[in-house]
DNA sequence: CTGTTAGCGCCTTCAA
DNA sequence: TTGAAGGCGCTAACAG
């Protein structure tokens, strides 16, 4: 099948190729006459002409694609952040490339090289990690690049992420509000500015009403359920009188804390409460539901892609960073059974379309 | 930043642009003597060249890059199909371009005319359809397809698939195994080609065991919870005995069904067992815990991404179709609570690294 | 309004 | 082993 270019168009409708371009370009069709767009209208679809993007944008300096880096495609929370990136896209007429940086800086690096060949017009980063720093930087030079989700500090690169420290912040809350006084914290990596931020806004609330937080020494190597259940192991082992208030810094996290709880015979939430963080579909679904923090990934995502299409058509923005509020989540337990929460508490987090397979 | 081309490069190594290409090629750095491809490497180092994809892939009528079409960003099944793909493509140097048909065929159609315009290399397609095979098969004719998790009978694409058939066997096989006799499923869309062999295949063992299959008269609309509540409240008001075990079509459904025995104030499994499909997060933590169909996402990704690179390099494949078995993780709901499961029961269905933010 | 001309940045003949 | 020339398919500038 010889495929039929802009040439092949233009001489079956007996104009140039340069009138045949204009016709077909929506932004330029008023500059040729009217039967003469519908006479290459008709070449183009009797002939099947399909326009060639690549060739476009080697002329045009823009391919109107967009890179998206995440760190982790598994990673239940990224999935509505890239939904309302595509959304966002889709109707533009940009369309995204996916790449996985898996938290390796060297990865991150090979990565945005082969973002900067593709000649993307924008980069949206959602898995930066300290020692990105200089790969993001670099690439920062040749190419707009937003960061989601995750920032580094002091790099200048505008950040769309959620405000961590006020997620923290409504953990403590709502364990003070509910009189606990014995309260604790099984920390994320601290190489990533979520995990810092979750932390430094929980205890600071604490102390500002006084309340020290107790806090076991070491951090997670990776957020996930293995690490929760030995931190919550360690901060069971203690000396001294237990929490009876736990702040896991993912829900992950926090279903191995109720297992460590469970196989010591202790009750949640009756010796011990518990919050996640990310409202992920299990949460409404553990023994018992788990309270949380609900992050509004959606919107996120949106707000990145929006920021990055003005940075492809300005050129000048300044630092337009942002800092999207989270939302507590209550649940059994912190509540206790004799409460109900309310009723929409398991909808999915983006409250979008909802297809499963 | 003026951009750096490669006759910048060659007029610094002080050679000509085509001696700089093929220096720079490593398919081509044999024709080149040893020093002119050190002097030219070195110039392009020193400028910071970043070669250009696109005019390349416009010289070389090849992007490197692959097409991805899933139905739903969101559905967590996806996450492991789009990961192995993109592990597969990784260090072949191609990179994915991703997009959402949302179960539309319109929206289908616009996106694989959106890809055959960037000129992919071939696309693969997670989210057919009935309803999707025109443009499918116009698409075929310029990009090579490849079908994934769901196929379209008599298209004479190659797919990828899951042995949805199996899947529903299995899921027979547990329930007769366990004695059980009065037996339903509750059906996802027949449009969807997953759904109608999971109906068929299970409702096929039954028959061969001449157990008759209970079923209403409707199909879920979408397979979500709120059509698993429906369907299960449906079958509970029927007349005569109601079944002993349930079989739905994915594992939301199961846990609509779920809700809708509790509040019917019967049990699970004692009074009704129950069977989901996929194996999604949650299923380990529903109460009781789910016996549910795990797929091998991650490994159909690869294949698809495999057979998708064949195409590429091939151009002459007759059709590869492929089918994955599935595998039956047996727990609480099926079980009842005096086994104990296996202790890997909630493991991430991919194996792979679990990060979670 | 339409045609001409001249590339975008690269790679692949072909000839030296 | 290298250089010269031409063109991938499209579009922007400039004439007419």
């Amino acid at each position: 099948m010889p495929k039929v270019t802009l040439k092949d168009v233009a001489a079956r409708a007996g104009v140039h190729t340069s009138t045949a371009s204009r016709a077909l370009d929506p932004d330029k069709g008023s500059l040729v006459r009217e039967d003469t767009v519908e006479r290459v209208r008709a070449a183009a679809r009797e002939l099947g002409y399909q326009g060639d993007a690549i060739a476009s944008g080697l002329r045009r300096g823009r391919t109107n694609t967009l890179g998206i880096v995440v760190a982790d495609l598994g990673n239940p929370f990224i999935a509505p952040v890239v939904r309302g990136i595509e959304n966002h896209l889709e109707g533009r007429g940009l369309m995204a490339l996916i790449a996985e940086s898996r938290d390796d800086p060297d990865r991150m690096n090979r990565v945005l090289n082969n973002l900067a060949a593709r000649r993307v017009d924008a980069v949206i980063v959602t898995g930066a990690r300290n020692g990105d720093e200089r790969a993001l930087c670099r690439a920062q030079q040749q190419i707009p690049i937003v960061l989601a989700v995750r920032y580094l500090p002091d790099s200048g690169i505008p950040a769309i992420t959620h405000d961590d420290e006020r997620g923290g912040q409504l953990a403590a809350d709502h364990f003070l509000a509910h009189g606990h006084r014995r309260i604790a914290q099984l920390c994320g990596p601290h190489d990533i500015s979520s995990f810092r931020e979750r932390a430094a806004g929980f205890r600071r609330r604490l102390e500002e009403h006084d309340v020290p937080t107790i806090e076991v020494d070491e951090t997670a190597q990776r957020p996930m359920l293995e690490e929760g259940r030995r931190l919550m192991e360690l901060l069971l082992a203690r000396h001294g009188e237990p929490p009876s208030a736990v702040f896991a810094h993912n829900d992950l996290m926090a279903v191995g804390a109720l297992e460590a709880l469970a196989s010591r015979g202790r009750a949640c939430p009756d010796d011990v409460a518990i919050i996640g963080y990310n409202d992920t579909t299990m949460t409404a679904f553990t023994h018992p539901p788990l309270t949380t923090i609900r992050l509004p990934g959606y919107e996120l995502g949106r707000m990145a892609a929006d920021t990055a299409v003005m940075l492809i058509d300005d050129r000048e923005q300044p630092g337009t960073s942002l800092s999207l509020p989270p939302v507590l989540v209550a649940r059994h337990s912190t509540l206790g059974w004799s409460t109900t929460p309310r009723a929409d508490d398991r909808r999915a987090q983006d409250g979008a379309a909802d297809r499963r397979r």
